[in-house]
DNA sequence: AGTATATCGATATATATTTATCGATATAAC
DNA sequence: GTTATATCGATAAATATATATCGATATACT
């Protein structure tokens, strides 16, 4: 949290919403909006805590970070709540990504029809194994990379995924930061170097399972 | 951190190292391994600091947590570190997993081989679709889900990966604590319930790569 | 040998995050 | 209408994490 001094007064800027709030919050959508038509129309942070596991002061602050149309005795709406939340996060103006790497994992992902919620649509796969590029089993293509560029400026398209080999992650990088991607979700184990003005967050599903592997061996 | 008093002592418990921690470790292991041979064979905390852009302070900090082989002017012996770092991690005794859903996720991660190196092998996938039961593309088997509960118990494992669609996750995860999972990793959108003494990790690459997608958006 | 310097580990400070406490308020019950 | 209660938001306390500072030490240089 900054505080600024301007002419005796202290002014708080509440622009900066921490990394962990901002990871709770698509927890707390999931579950609102997994809640049955039939449910009441209100809840109140002690339900949602008691549900997820988390303190009940937890949940009231990280809600009011973004919103503040609880009621006391009441809760919040829960349809309002959907909508508050669901427009900070972005996720109701479509935002597209492509992915590099069209082996198992990009696959996957290519076909994963559980981003469109998330506001997030994927484009395409790129590769440059000549024998997976075309249309086999999905609705979304398979191009070569050398079309990446192209269609990144033509689309606009800000958001990319490394779905490669590690060897080659850096060079892909590099590369598709030329094209014009802004932010990179990286999968390889392969820590990339990036300039400052791109973001790039890595994913190492292999050391998150270690971690998970040595967190019970250490349960007593 | 736990503080014990016993007969005017107090006794630090040292167990307990944080989260956060324990998730940065993996990568400057990975880093100390990406180095070449011909590399000198100490580094100091202000190297790695500057590589993986991480302050000083903190390197050195969260090696001691590990180790305690730093020397002043020399840094740490790489060879020792790596190793120091492997152990504690429990990247060096095997732990055996198996993959609940042999769709495209679960199939991408059977065949991926960089688990291997984390100290962690799997073993086989699980489905309830006869179409994916065998062995097709992959040196891994993937069998019928009734077959899970034997194989746990004869080979005692106790870690698994769900890879289902979102609808079957709790019925799955629920199935295979039965059967004597003790950790999981949940790849599935949905939030599972499981009891105290049982632990799950959420992967939500949705929402992970949302975030990503605010993160840009809001970069001015 | 003496001095300069890089680096460590330890201690101290600052910041961030979580948890606890409390008064205020909207509803429900009487 | 009054009282009881669930709940909120705000403030305060506790905890955890990150950053800064500093003396100690091992090497390199003179």
């Amino acid at each position: 949290m900054y505080y600024f001094f301007a002419e005796g007064v202290i002014i708080i800027e509440p622009k900066c919403i921490s990394r962990v709030i901002l990871k709770r919050l698509p927890i707390y959508l999931g579950y609102l909006k997994s809640l049955p038509n039939d449910a009441p129309p209100h809840i109140s942070a002690t339900t949602i805590a008691n549900v997820l596991q988390m303190g009940e002061v937890q949940v009231r602050k990280d809600l009011a970070a973004v919103c503040d149309i609880g009621k006391p005795k009441i809760g919040y709406k829960v349809r309002d709540l959907i909508d508050e939340l669901e427009t900070f996060l972005g996720f109701k103006d479509m935002n597209d990504v492509i992915i590099v790497g069209a082996g198992k994992l990009g696959k996957a992902l290519l076909s994963y029809e559980g981003f469109r919620e998330y506001g997030l649509s994927i484009v395409a796969a790129f590769d440059v194994d000549d024998t997976v590029i075309g249309n086999m089993n999905s609705t979304k293509p398979i191009y070569h990379i050398s079309k990446l560029s192209d269609l990144c400026q033509r689309m606009n398209i800000q958001i990319g995924i490394i779905a490669v080999p590690a060897e080659s992650a850096q060079a892909i990088c590099d590369y598709i930061i030329k094209c014009g991607i802004k932010a990179i979700m990286n999968f390889t184990p392969y820590l990339l170097k990036v300039p400052s003005d791109i973001i790039a967050h890595h994913v190492n599903i292999a050391a998150s399972l270690a971690l998970l592997s040595k967190q019970l061996s250490e349960q007593t």
